[in-house]
DNA sequence: GCCAACGTTGGC
DNA sequence: GCCAACGTTGGC
């Protein structure tokens, strides 16, 4: 069992959202990242840990908890023309594009970003890295059980 | 809206 | 395979 932390915009899809869709699952399409995809694509499991972080909003943080709930698979968005995640570079054949079903748990306190930065025993989560972009970033056992009674 | 940091692209 | 140019991310 891992524990994985996944970043979304709470405009395009957040905690609410992820909880009112139909048996609280959300395909999380739209991932253009090679770490991210591989993650999706080779590590995890269902069942994993996840936690539903909101980005490039007011409040940026931990918003909720969830858990993978499908294994990777190709990313039908890559396809659709219309779509701003379409590659006209993958093919039907060959997609270049995966990703998993996560099922969201609860809502959790928003648990902001500057918080998670204040707090000794989070001081090597890869989300807090200098520069560090990634839409989905691993979380050690130590760092999810922490973050489980703080929220 | 700004901008630093980073990933990707493509010419050579 | 290098690397400059470009596009994107995401906190502020």
């Amino acid at each position: 069992m891992r524990y994985w932390l996944m970043k979304t915009e709470p405009d395009e899809c957040s905690i609410d959202d992820a909880l009112a869709a139909p048996r609280h699952i959300t395909p999380w399409t739209g991932v253009r990242n090679y770490q991210a995809r591989n993650f999706m694509r080779d590590q995890m499991r269902v069942g994993d840990g996840v936690l539903f972080y909101h980005s490039s909003c007011e409040e940026p943080g931990i918003a909720g908890l969830a858990e993978v709930a499908s294994a990777a698979y190709p990313d039908p968005t890559q396809f659709e023309r219309s779509s701003p995640y379409y590659d006209p570079k993958a093919k039907k054949d060959d997609p270049r594009w995966f990703h998993v079903d996560v099922r969201a748990l609860k809502k959790t306190r928003l648990v902001p970003l500057a918080e998670l930065r204040r707090r000794k025993p989070l001081a090597k989560m890869v989300l807090l890295r200098p520069g560090n972009r990634l839409s989905i970033t691993p979380v050690t056992e130590g760092e999810w059980t922490y973050i489980g009674k703080l929220v």
